[in-house]
DNA sequence: CGAACCATGTAAAACGTTTCAATTGTCATC
DNA sequence: GATGACAATTGAAACGTTTTACATGGTTCG
């Protein structure tokens, strides 16, 4: 039934070893008998066999993935797609898996690599102190994260530049001419949270506009809390003319309560939001936010584990810088 | 390194053969020694390499699925988590490919299958006349399908009752009292397109209401199509008191007519949508609309490839309902 | 002219399972 | 006491590769 590497040699009249050495070490064959042997292998559509190599080789060319549940954290479509698009192009393919009922999370791990199923993991949703991180670092798998972790220097990571992005947006804002901008945070302690605040710090400072804490107001990542207290905020005396939320929920929150004040938002009050999530360009005005480039996360997760795997290397991780997507809710 | 079933052999005192039937086939093995070597298999962690189980066995434990660049026809995520989910419990995983960079989408399947990397495939957004089905079909690989196709008796399917959703939308309109109900669909043609739209016709037969030809407006899938049409239908002299889309975008042109016409939606006007796309509950008012149960999709789909896999089976297909959700746009 | 080397090709072992046929030992039966 | 049946266990082959060590024959060089 199948093509296997026999019948090539068979039809070539050499031995397997030849076959496998034109396959693998092209230039340890004579460029004829090369030649012959590779007209039989296009002829026959022959394939080594995945099972038979990860087998000798003890290396299996599958990346594995805990397929989270669902996400609104990031575009888990895209992200997975690009992966799977960079994995094959070397060769590789990506294998999901979730604990089975019953089993935990580290279970789930284990088992795959008792089973000698992947070569190395991707993570994502990772958190501070996460145990999968000590859990596999202690195993000496191979894993890249996409997102930091407690040992940023141990493993090779990648993660969208948050600050920046805040940074970015709030250049944007004072761009088109605002001074008194309000942000929009959640509550302090979280690391991807208070790394987008910063940015926004920095933004004030480098304006040289006189940061005031009044202007930072903080709440859960909720939409109508963002809307009571962006409410709050456009009761002041006087209130801020925008609003950099850390996340779309914030900013589409924030719209409401703007236009429930009788204000137009873009116009009265500009509004910056971050994720994209798809609210975000359906909303009315559209809302201008900063949006993570899954696309080259999920590619470069791959080159990473890639590197990794290939033991050439030292551990080497990237921030990769969001982009900044300009809507209606923050130009006139 | 990894612990082999030699290692295991070694450990209890008995060959690998007995230690191979105590796992696969307990009941010829004697209780005595079956609990010894489960004992020594517990405490060493012992599993069975994958590799060397596919190579003998001529069988991958794993299914492979085309990850799609994106698709805003139904939620991904949930499907692949569920898929993922459900072929985890039955001792599978997913493996996700692409073609590679100049490889077309036939040789990606072709690939998979000559390295011997899958048992079956699962192909979703199949079209009438699929060419990935017949090819495969010719090759007897085993395969199902999200979605149905040309050959809908020879091979398994599951899909979504795209006639039923409707009805049931309409139903749901006639209940609450409307009778003059608009249809909102796309050009004939579309094999999705058409069987939602007969769903209206028959909830309208069957309320005994009088099927009009003017009521159906046939336009592409867009939202500001949507908006202008719409716009047209309200400006007759007896406009409809509701409408039905047969996808959410057609539905949030709708409300955009409706509003600009200075009525409100839900209060003077009904709207239904079909999809529950991610803006259609964060439109003002939410948008009532009809929900493809993914996870659902997602574990019958491995459920019927199972079954395939096992061989037992005749083929057998699935309709699957879907979901009404009703909200504020639809209710007074 | 013989030694050393080189280019080319190959036999065979190994990777970790499953399974088939064969072996061993027990026991009932005649 | 020999025979056969049966239960329990095992040796060895097979799955399809890669790789190591070796064989062969020719070429170069002192």
């Amino acid at each position: 039934m199948r093509v296997t590497i026999k019948d090539v040699s068979q039809a070539a009249g050499v031995s397997v070893a030849t076959v496998s050495n034109v396959l693998n070490s092209p230039d340890v064959v004579a460029p004829s008998t090369r030649d012959r042997v590779l007209a039989v292998v296009a002829e026959l559509g022959y394939r080594p066999s995945r099972a038979a190599q990860a087998l000798q080789q003890q290396r299996t060319y599958s990346i594995g993935y805990r397929m989270p549940s669902s996400t609104d954290e990031f575009a888990l479509d895209v992200f997975l797609h690009r992966m799977a698009a960079r994995a094959g192009d070397a060769g590789l393919d990506i294998v999901l898996f979730t604990p089975r009922t019953g089993q935990t999370e580290i279970e789930a791990y284990t088992e795959m690599i008792r089973r000698g199923a992947v070569d190395g993991f991707v993570l994502s949703g990772t958190e501070h102190g996460d145990e999968r991180v000590d859990y596999l670092l202690g195993l000496t798998v191979p894993f890249v994260t996409f997102g930091r972790t407690h040992v940023l220097d141990q493993h090779p990571w990648v993660d969208v530049d948050g600050e920046r992005g805040v940074h970015d947006a709030v250049e944007h804002l004072i761009e088109v001419g605002h001074r008194d901008i309000a942000l929009l945070a959640w509550p302090e302690g979280s690391l991807v949270g208070d790394e987008r605040a910063s940015g926004y710090a920095q933004a004030v400072a480098e304006a040289g506009l006189e940061p005031s804490p009044d202007l930072v107001v903080r709440t859960p990542n909720d939409v109508e809390e963002a809307r009571r207290a962006t409410a709050e905020l456009l009761d002041r005396p006087s209130p801020p003319t925008a609003i950099m939320a850390i996340q779309d929920l914030l900013a589409l929150g924030a719209m409401v309560a703007v236009r429930d004040a009788g204000l137009r938002v873009g116009h009265d009050i500009a509004i910056v939001g971050f994720d994209d999530i798809p609210r975000a360009s359906a909303a009315d005005p559209p809302l201008s936010t900063v949006r993570q480039p899954m696309d080259a996360v999920g590619e470069i997760v791959i080159e990473l584990l890639l590197e990794r795997l290939d033991e050439q290397s030292t551990v080497r991780s990237e921030l990769v810088s969001p982009e900044l997507v300009v809507r209606a809710s923050s130009t006139p």
